[in-house]
DNA sequence: GCCATGGCTAGTA
DNA sequence: GCCATGGCTAGTA
């Protein structure tokens, strides 16, 4: 299996639309890597560049919110202000608002 | 040897 | 709540 790259990721990414989101393990299959959504998660870590890639629209396969570099609170004002709900910690109509996507490659 | 995950079990109510 | 997974990095040789 060819390894996971970094670009690959930030790539398919920046499709993902204001207003939706998207999760590590869909990422990681779109990307044929089914076990990956760990790896995916460590690479929006090291997101070098906020500005231009949304690594806020990467949440948990159940709606959670996951992680952010600067903090989940920042993470969850930022998607609320692109225009999603949440109840508690979780995504309101999460799955109406998981963006599909094209698979790569 | 660390994790911004996720899937599966054990164990409680 | 445990642990497989996979890419990264700190720290040793």
């Amino acid at each position: 299996m060819t390894p996971l790259k970094a670009k690959d990721v930030y790539d398919l990414l920046k499709t993902v639309p204001e207003g939706q989101v998207t999760t590590y393990g869909d990422l990681a299959r779109a990307l044929g890597h089914p076990n990956a959504a760990r790896a995916i998660g460590q690479i929006m870590n090291k997101n070098p560049d906020p500005f231009v890639v949304p690594c806020h629209r990467v949440v948990a396969w159940d709606g959670g919110i996951g992680g952010y570099a600067f903090g989940i609170k920042m993470k969850k004002e930022i998607l609320q202000k692109e225009g999603l709900a949440f109840n508690e910690d979780t995504i309101v109509d999460f799955e109406k608002k998981r963006a599909k996507l094209k698979r790569e490659k």
